[in-house]
DNA sequence: TCGACTGAAAGTGTATACAATTTTTGAATC
DNA sequence: GATTCAAAAATTGTATACACTTTCAGTCGA
């Protein structure tokens, strides 16, 4: 996708750390610090960053730098509403179109998401259970749906991550079984139902308790 | 949105520019003439192309440069059908909790577009004719659908100008008219319908001549 | 003790410099 | 005339320099 290679993994990197939750929501990110890190120049990481900035993973404020974002729980919930618009008729097209073999990949994929829960691998877990969406994606042959799809994902993660308890992880690995097995009887209604309430189960348990989860006191506070 | 204005209206600029048709797809975007252009150093021109490439209007090849970029008709097809999985939810959402305001906006916004095609206004009815689909969007309340259909359909230009004649745009324009009246109806079954249906007409008036335009003839042959 | 001011330190925004790569040019050869 | 090769020019990729803004520490005064 892009030219350069140093910044695509400085994004990567940057992704990853955020979405898995080790730069907290608010973190600085300053560019000395990170260049530093990774050993090369700003120039490179303030590419990395106005990329991250526009898939909305950080925010930057002029002449204040950048931050690792804190997503409204308001824009969760449109996140969320698109992810239910997209991947309904996701499902729907998916049913009707299914092979054998994409319902053999997606039963591996499943049975990867139950391993992980019980290892008790949060990264490892959040990482499956979002991709088992972009997985569907992906089957149904469209690049362009996989690619909004995971980026809409890994926003969503920034909140779920923060919230989601194992037993909410246990829960979504579940309904994804059961999702698979509305698919595999190719029960359409079915299965957009279940996918319909899979993600308004996941975006309910995110709005319920609404903490702010902060380690930064001047963030808390403002 | 990003931190520098500088950076954003060279993005916009471009992005204008090469929607609008006035930079050919393959075209090659070299980083100083833009700068002297700009009359910005080529640091901020890089900045803005780094964005550009993630909307996907143009593509950057290592240690060759930026270039307009070149949809192929698989990747316009796959951008429509995430399109009309969103829109079509989109529209039955609007119609059950539609608004007299939002008629009268939509009414409004109809009535421009008839008014641009009449003048002949290519740049201006195109842009019309793709903002309805945002307008939507926004009357919807959902900031991130808006933005992420805003893009899809910024992408979608890039082809859509390429090929629509006076003759579609006409047409797109009177389907809007008749998705509207369903909407006024408030005949959800209908409205939908005919979402679905324009989207598919819009589409299929690009797959069927599906010349390839440009002026390079490098790129012609490659 | 608290708050406002001041100067230093740190950080961002932009331009420029330079190395590495690609493209172009122009002979020289067949 | 077409092809190949090499040197020159142009272009990209990265680092650095510097101006300007924000942040912070410490001081002064009430």
């Amino acid at each position: 996708m892009d030219s350069s290679t140093a910044t695509r993994s400085i994004v990567d990197a940057l992704t990853k750390a955020i979405v898995e939750h080790r730069l907290h929501p608010g973190t600085k990110l300053a560019e000395q610090k990170l260049a530093d890190h990774f050993g090369v120049s700003r120039t490179l990481v303030r590419q990395a960053l106005f990329q991250l900035a526009q898939k909305r993973l950080i925010r930057m404020e002029p002449a204040r730098g950048a931050f690792v974002a804190t997503p409204s729980s308001d824009e969760a919930r449109q996140v969320f509403a698109v992810r239910r618009m997209i991947e309904v008729e996701m499902t729907r097209s998916l049913v009707r179109n299914v092979t054998p073999e994409q319902i053999k990949a997606l039963k591996e994929h499943v049975a990867q998401e139950k391993a992980a829960i019980s290892m008790g691998d949060v990264p490892g877990r959040t990482d499956l259970l979002g991709d088992f969406h972009v997985r569907i994606a992906e089957l149904m042959g469209n690049q362009v749906l996989a690619q909004l799809l995971s980026e809409l994902i890994s926003r969503c993660a920034l909140i779920t991550l923060m919230y989601q308890s194992t037993n909410a992880a246990e829960h979504s690995a579940e309904e994804h079984a059961e999702i698979l097995k509305a698919i595999v009887a190719k029960d359409e209604k079915l299965a957009v139902k279940l996918m319909d309430e899979h993600l308004k189960h996941v975006e309910e348990s995110l709005t319920l308790d609404r903490k702010v989860p902060s380690n930064d006191i001047a963030m808390a506070l403002a």
